[in-house]
DNA sequence: CGACACTTTGAAGACGATCAACGCCGGTGG
DNA sequence: CCACCGGCGTTGATCGTCTTCAAAGTGTCG
């Protein structure tokens, strides 16, 4: 179990550019927790004690309005950091909800003493800065599909994020979590992702089930790719294409 | 000239907590430049090469999808700095046009050298960290309000934003660019900004022309955070509030 | 004055949300 | 073992909101 979370924690983008040394000291500031599947790490408005990275199970993290929307802002899964985006924050209170929705293994590091390494340690604050960039980008664009794409076209490119993010292979891999919650994140209803769902598999991405596969790249990058701004430079499609790719020739090499 | 820029500089979120000594020899490191209306400053997939601060003026931040939609993320004014989501992604290309849209003056800093200083001035990461932070939630909470928001709920939270990050004088002041302009940023259509206009009458807030008033913030509030997931700790009606406080007291004063 | 950009209004259409009903499964309890 | 239930996913019908298309009003500037 502690070789596991700690294997993790030590390719957190995080802490890329640390000697193992480092790591090692980082690591042993950190402490490792188990929540049960509906155990809430923290809610909105609960000061700020932790920062956490997922080592087994799935974190659901999410908002709710006063007429009672709930909206997930995002669901993390193995490998992935919860308070990247707040430790920084002037506000000393979670602006989200956290709840594990699986049972789940996450490690827990000291805010406090996490602000002070990082003071200390320009690299992580170099590291932390690029993430946070990079945080952004993403943000941005996602808005900007909110506002240009329809419902099937952000689905398509949801998936393929996921795919890539996730390492799935692109022929076939099932959803790592439940199609309500999926909805949720993309800021739909459940019937809006269904009906999306099924209008995909005429653009070359079927899902039956669970079961996820891309058949045909182009022409989904073409039902996609017409409604998004950085069609040009954007490299999900390149990943997702290379890793088609690498499959291919795995497959070969089996032969 | 130079004083206003300097002075304006001086004032840049990302230098404060610098020593009056330190901002100089920064300042040092910029370079004043004016731009007509319609000039570029840069556009999509051009080498990244500086970052701006924007003394006098407005300039457009905006994407294009091939499909011809215009999606402006940003309008930048006197104060506001342009890049600072840039400099440190591993991109080197800019991931969006930016136009001046009036006659304006910028100050542009090489993105080399900011690097550079950024990794020795400790105290310019941390407020860059702060910033994207922040950055980071706005975004987040703009997203959501995309997704459960009418166009006129979002559009009196955009009014209000400006209203406060301005400082302008709630009980009345004129709108610093096109509606055209606002209504690309919220992502919705002219028509759709002028209805969601006459709208907004009835919750408290009067548009007519380029003039904006918060007649009601009462009202307004109620309409608005019904809504809105941090209507708790938003706080950005308490500002406003605030504000509406400050400039009765100035009045009283006055009389 | 006329050109032009910006704004507003009306009418029609598209898309997603909502409401309702049903099928499917896994779990619980009799 | 089967009946029942609840959570999840799908499908159809309807409704509201935003977009689209068309037209006309407003303002500014040469």
């Amino acid at each position: 179990m502690q070789m596991i979370a700690s294997h993790i924690v030590r390719n957190l983008p995080l802490f890329i550019g640390l000697s193992e040394q480092e790591k090692d000291r980082l690591i042993q500031g950190g402490q490792q927790r188990p929540y049960a599947n509906g155990d809430y790490l923290f809610r909105h408005g609960d000061p700020i004690h932790n920062f956490y990275v997922v080592c087994e199970g799935a974190v659901q993290l999410f908002r709710e309005t006063p007429d009672g929307h709930e909206m997930t802002t995002d669901v993390c899964l193995a490998g992935d950091a919860i308070g990247e985006t707040e430790i920084l924050q002037l506000s000393s209170t979670h602006r989200f909800n956290a709840i594990a929705i699986k049972d789940s293994l996450l490690m827990e590091f000291s805010v406090a003493w996490l602000k002070d390494t990082i003071k200390n340690h320009n690299i992580l604050a170099l590291n932390l800065l690029g993430m946070l960039s990079h945080r952004n980008s993403v943000a941005a664009l996602e808005a900007e599909h909110k506002a240009t794409m329809s419902a099937a076209q952000q689905l398509a490119c949801f998936l393929e994020r996921m795919c890539i993010l996730h390492d799935f292979d692109p022929r076939g891999f099932d959803l790592p979590y439940s199609k309500t919650l999926i909805a949720s994140r993309l800021g739909m209803e459940n019937e809006t992702l269904s009906r999306a769902l099924s209008k995909l598999r005429d653009h070359g991405l079927s899902v039956q089930g669970n079961r996820v596969s891309f058949n045909d790249i182009e022409k989904m990058e073409a039902y996609v790719c017409s409604s998004c701004s950085i069609a040009g430079d954007c490299n999900e499609h390149e990943a997702l294409r290379q890793r088609l790719l690498v499959n291919k020739t795995k497959e070969i090499r089996r032969a």
